[in-house]
DNA sequence: GATGAATGAGCATTCATTCAT
DNA sequence: CATGAATGAATGCTCATTCAT
């Protein structure tokens, strides 16, 4: 039997056990509000072994972050890479948002309140990278249905503004608990509007 | 002659330099990050000083937020309390918070990015009342342009997020230096666009 | 009456306090087995009254250290800019060397035992102006005397070697509790040997 | 072939390479400083192997220490144990102790610059039979030459303070980069300064 | 009102050492 | 013998806040 290369399983999840813990904590009662030792507490590991496999609270945050971000974006990376219509696209995005949060309100919490924090200076590459990877399929879809006479020609970052904007908004209303509107209702209402917003309408071809 | 009542003029001179440059600090390096040393070097005024013109640290952050909201507030309650038509209002509405923001940007920064903190825990009352109060006006004029035929029959929280999310993603996109269109065009597509999502439109009739 | 300028009186009874408190654990018990609780129960100051009068621990160190190098140095000094002749100057340094220790025994083990230690490179500027203004009293004492065929034409670093190094190995014994002799015959013993070392003698003139 | 006892080879060289590094990383930037990861990193062994053959920090500090000493202190005894003349002995003693600092110079920096550190607590018993055996034959030394007349009668600690001190002292500006003089003038100019002081001259018989 | 020295609970982090594999 | 994950006591330091002058 040969020899296994990397990290044992136990290791693997006593390093996992750790990032969970985190992110509960940090979603909880915030970045700057939670003691290393909360994060200690919670996963059972010891002081040293936290240090031992994250340089610092910032390292562990960001690996957090970066971890949620790629769970996120993989939902809306799914649908720039299928060939289906844009009205179908776009309810999808909006679809994949709304539940994606409904479904992760623990990472939702943290991602979307923790987009500024300085602790995420230490992953500036990594999200760039992921950005602008999600932008260049983004782009190329937009710009596919664009030609194709289904949305309008707009500048990207005025339709992002127009798809992104009302999904973060009613994402920060959800986290605040303003929300009245069941969300599959939410979900159509919303790419409905959208659409509208941003399509070619038949009187206007 | 009468004695004046209230604090001398140096007070508030005194005063308002210590918020300015509380403002200046959370805004460029964050609330957490920011240490009452660093107001205080900013300011020039002494330990002692901060401390007797303001409770505390959350204190002075909810007061320079606070008075953040009722600027930023004013120039929406103002369209909200206007009698023109609602596509117009939709054209004023976007059109001052991007101007607002551009004029504005510390403040900007500093509103949009601390959305969720904790320190305005001390701060809610005074916060919900101006919300309370802006959620009325502005209940009034969509219900007003709704009855009228003018705007589609959506739920509050769907309105919002249709207008307000538009403008706070291009704000976001703002100050991460992301935008590629001038204020102006923008204003007008935003505007545009979010006409298109709430309205009802001649054909629908 | 004049308002005061600078710290007032407890002040500067409390900066040292702990300055003392600090000197006698350091060399009790050496630079880095010393923590910062040790001095602060020591000298009764709080932890961070300690950090509002010194940077750290390493500016604390190096601050004493500077102060028992000017103290040791200034009786060099004296000597070096007196007139008299090359073999009284001799006896002078070699016994205020040897007497300095043994008064300033806690002084003499801190200076003696971290001429290299790692905090002082905060300090290298300070104590670089110091030993060249010592370095050139005492060239200028040494040309004079050399010129003036009391003592030999040697290299500098020579004549310190031969002036100091006894001194400073007779301290290492003395610290170590492995002297021998007392201290007054010490210093005729090492100064005779010093000058007969040094000195142009008689029979060479 | 009988099968060796004693460690295997490859035992040997990791246990060398450890020691290496730790004389490496000890002169280089301190006991103290030295972390068994620097340790670690510098000599490619891992933190259990390190802890496999040797007891902890301070045995290796010490291990490293008496190794050095044991090899600085061979070159004098050689010289206590020749039957040359007392003038002669100096000058070789001299000699050895500049030469060796300069073909030793890591370990000159590591031996000179911890004399008083703590973790030789645990050495003091391999310490103390090392000096008491060169104290021994050192004392035979002096006292031969001294009731032969050549030397002058004084207390050991004022010789060893007349010979060694300014070694260690041109040793002290060599590690500091202050030397101006090169090595074969400083021995001669050391050897004939210090015969000066200790010899019993022609005119003194 | 202003000043800045003093306070002290709280925190992130380090690091020598242990031990299961 | 080697490995490196795990341990946890120890420590330097921060920072909001208080208070005597």
């Amino acid at each position: 039997m040969k020899k296994r290369k990397g990290p044992h399983a136990s290791t693997r999840i006593r390093k996992g056990s750790i990032i969970r813990s985190a992110l509960r904590c940090f979603s909880e009662i915030g970045f700057s509000a939670t003691t290393m030792e909360d994060i200690r507490q919670h996963s059972g590991a010891s002081t040293g072994s936290i240090y031992h496999h994250f340089k610092g609270k910032d390292q562990l945050a960001a690996e957090v972050y970066i971890e949620g971000i790629r769970e996120y974006q993989a939902g809306l990376v799914e649908v720039f890479q299928s060939e289906e219509d844009a009205r179908e696209g776009i309810r999808r995005l909006v679809g994949h948002h709304l539940r994606w949060v409904e479904e992760n309100i623990e990472w939702s919490r943290y991602l979307f309140r923790n987009r500024f924090s300085a602790f995420l200076a230490s992953t500036e590459e990594a999200l760039s990278t992921m950005n602008r990877d999600l932008a260049e399929s983004s782009s190329a879809w937009f710009g596919r249905h664009i030609r194709a006479g289904e949305l309008r020609r707009m500048p990207t970052d005025i339709i992002i503004a127009l798809i992104l904007g009302p999904c973060m908004e009613h994402t920060r209303q959800y986290l605040e608990g303003l929300t009245a509107t069941r969300t599959d209702r939410a979900v159509r209402e919303l790419a409905d509007a959208i659409w509208r917003a941003i399509a070619v309408h038949a009187d206007e071809a």
